[in-house]
DNA sequence: ATCTTGCACATTGTCAACAATATACTGTAG
DNA sequence: CTACAGTATATTGTTGACAATGTGCAAGAT
């Protein structure tokens, strides 16, 4: 007998879990500002369920650093700065540079035609609509997943797609950060993607730590002037 | 009025907090098994709660990836493999190098000469005592947190010192794994202080990822046999 | 003997009421 | 008018009961 699914009710996974996605959805979207107060009553009325799926997903979400929780006070959407997400970056360009090498090294032939796919379809779509900024863009996060997948360390995906990926994505929607380095990524892109065609490890990680230190770099232009 | 402090209540912390920080050291002493089943009617009634505060703890600890947690059926403890520690091995490379790297450029003068108080500490300490494993050891990683610090990255630190080290510790206990890389990793240790001290950002770098490299040498050894 | 089927049990998921704590307000003293 | 104290309100923390789901056992069919 097929299920009527509702919302939030009938589904196969735990309130909480499904309230934690949606609340961190809203926060990567920016629809709850930074700072916001989150009110568990007001959660729960909201989407008609007790406070405690909500707390349970509170709680999630502060493990993952989107909310700031103060005991007995409640929880607030994390804001991040600027200077958070240069940090950020930071660490993201360390551990891309590792995914770039482990994956040139370990990925194999179907991953690699993959990632080719992958780039040939950005490039085709980015040509056919120039305006649209790459960096960034849900296209170009796909490429650096790929990547961090094809590392084969499940630990080096976690972090870079679970934890990193997110929170850059709530900094961009913070700060309307929103970069066309169009053209020029797509380049740094075809060079890692040939050095991983190549099994080049050395000559991969050397393009995605270059390709990164110039994301970076855009960014610290970006701080300087508000110094 | 003084409170009479009791082990779990009229503590400032909310239990939930409390619980999974006593879970997790547990976890880490190895006082619980891997795959042990945690049930929450259990665990409630050892620590005279309600289940409430436990279902968040153990949400904390499944974010934090120290218990597997499927729905409807409940927690167990995470079972860490040796591949697992090779790969976290991996990530922790980079990242340590990347903090050695910022350490060396921004540490204060104040910080650095209290890692090198630290470091003349374990030395003094190690010589008296020889027979003791200081590699891996609560010791070691004080010197390792403390570059963390001074890297002046919270979210390295954070990674570091909050995720990978714990699940370290995890796996060390779950397979019995005390190296006794004392007298070498000691002199690693001295190495990236005196690099850190030249304020030589690529030499304590460079220092850094011989020591971790090594370390990650040795349980490769370890792991070999069983394959 | 082995595989299903159904029931009983145990465990998890959710809820609504109660207790403890923090916040906001109001009135008073300086 | 400002600063403080005390109280009222609102929010969070905890609890125990109830509902839903999964697990294991036992009886029967093949």
């Amino acid at each position: 007998m097929d299920k009527i699914p509702t919302p939030l009710h009938n589904e196969s996974q735990e309130r909480s879990e499904v309230l934690a996605n949606i609340l961190c959805e809203e926060i990567i979207r920016g629809q709850l500002k930074p700072g916001e107060k989150l009110s568990e009553t007001a959660i729960a009325s909201r989407f008609k369920v007790s406070r405690g799926p909500v707390r349970e997903a509170l709680r999630r979400l502060s493990e993952r650093n989107f909310v700031d929780f103060v005991p007995n006070v409640g929880a607030r959407v994390a804001s991040t700065s600027l200077t958070d997400m240069l940090h950020l970056m930071e660490v993201r360009e360390s551990l891309e540079v590792l995914a770039a090498e482990l994956a040139a090294e370990k990925m194999t032939a179907g991953e690699r035609s993959r990632l080719e796919k992958l780039y040939k379809n950005h490039l085709s779509m980015f040509s056919r609509e120039r305006i649209n900024p790459y960096f960034q863009s849900p296209e170009d996060f796909d490429f650096h997943y790929a990547i961090a997948k094809g590392s084969g360390n499940p630990f080096l995906f976690k972090i870079l797609c679970e934890d990193l990926y997110p929170k850059l994505l709530v900094c961009r929607s913070q700060h309307q950060y929103i970069k066309g380095r169009g053209t020029k990524a797509l380049e740094e892109h075809q060079l890692i993607l040939a050095a991983i065609g190549k099994q080049d490890s050395e000559l991969a990680g050397l393009y995605m730590k270059r390709h990164l230190q110039s994301a970076r770099a855009s960014l610290e232009h970006l701080i300087e002037p508000h110094m």
